[in-house]
DNA sequence: TAAGTACATGCTTTAATAATGCATCTTAAT
DNA sequence: ATTAAGATGCATTATTAAAGCATGTACTTA
C-alpha cells in the first residue's frame, strides 16, 4: 500500500509548475534536474498529465507545459486517482477466490477507498503550496 | 494501491475460522485446500496471525489454530494494518525528495490513510459473515 | 524551408518486491 | 519412538514498477 513513484512524480511536477509565474512553460529536462529524477519515466508522467487535462503541453522549440487551471481548481483526488489507476484495492479474481460471491470484503474495501478519496477531495494543488516560499527557494538554488 | 495477497490470505483464514464451531481447530493444510492457495505462503500468514494475537495456534499432533476472540471483537483495521504493514503511503526518502521539508503531501496522505483505517474500524470479522450460510456451503462442498 | 528542440510513442531492459518453494527445526500427542 | 502439526530461515520465481533507448511528430525560428 503505497502510491507509485509515477504518481509521486506527477504530483511533484504539478507543485513545480504551481510555483512558476503564470504563463511560463517548464520542460521535462527542467523538472528532472530540479528533482533529480529520471527523464524517461517523467516523460510518461508528463504525457499522461497532459492527456488527463491537468497540464497543457506544447511541442516543438520553446515548447513545454503549464498548469491547465488554477492550483485551487486541481483536486488531489482527481490527480491521484488518474495517475495511480483506479482499480479495486483487493483482487478477487486472477486467481479467482472461491468465496467471492459470498464475501463482503470487497464492498468494505471499496467503501474505504471511497472514503479515502473523498477525504483527498477536500484538498487541491493549492493545499500543497502552504510553504510556497520555501519551495521556490529550493528550486531557485537548484537551477542552472 | 492494492492489499497484498498475504493480507488477503490472512483475512480469508479468519473468515474460514469464523465459520467453524467454537473450539474446533483448523490446520494450514485444511485452509490451503479450501481456498486452493499455496501452503508455504499461508504458513507465514498463519504464523503472523498468531504472533499478532488474532488466532491461537497449537503445535504438534492434533494441533492447529482457532480464533483468539469473538468475530465481533476482531476489527478489520487492526488485522489489515498489521498484515499489510503500517508504512506511509508515500515515500519521501530513499531516494530523498528535495522538497521534503517544504512539502505538505505526506501529511495529507497520512491523514487520508487515517481516514481509511478509521472507516475500517467500524467493521469487524463479524461484518464479513453476512452470508455465513453461503460461506459454510462453499467450504462444505470443498472438503475431503 | 531547413535545422533544432521539445513532447509523443512504443519497445526493451532492469530493479524492486511480493509470492512461492524447499529444507529443517520444534513441539506435542499417541 | 513416531507422527503430525506449526515455526523458521533461506532460496527461487513471478509480477510489476521503474528506467532506458530509439525514433516519431509537432512547432519555432533563422
Amino acid at each position: 500500500m503505497q502510491i507509485k513513484k509515477y504518481t509521486d512524480y506527477g504530483l511533484r511536477t504539478l507543485i513545480y509548475l504551481a510555483t512558476l509565474p503564470k504563463g511560463r512553460l517548464a520542460t521535462i529536462n527542467e523538472i528532472c534536474a530540479a528533482y533529480e529524477i529520471p527523464r524517461n519515466h517523467l516523460n510518461k508522467v508528463i504525457h499522461q498529465l497532459g492527456k488527463e487535462g491537468f497540464i497543457i503541453t506544447r511541442r516543438g522549440k520553446n515548447g513545454g507545459f503549464q498548469l491547465a487551471a488554477e492550483p485551487a481548481e486541481i483536486r488531489l483526488d482527481h490527480v491521484i486517482r488518474r495517475l495511480e489507476g483506479d482499480t479495486p484495492w483487493v483482487n478477487c479474481h486472477s486467481p479467482v477466490c472461491v468465496i467471492e460471491p459470498a464475501c463482503e470484503l470487497k464492498h468494505i474495501l471499496a467503501a474505504g477507498k471511497r472514503v479515502f478519496y473523498d477525504y483527498l477531495a477536500s484538498y487541491t494543488l493549492h493545499s500543497l503550496l502552504h510553504k510556497r516560499n520555501e519551495l521556490e527557494q529550493i528550486f531557485s538554488t537548484r537551477e542552472f
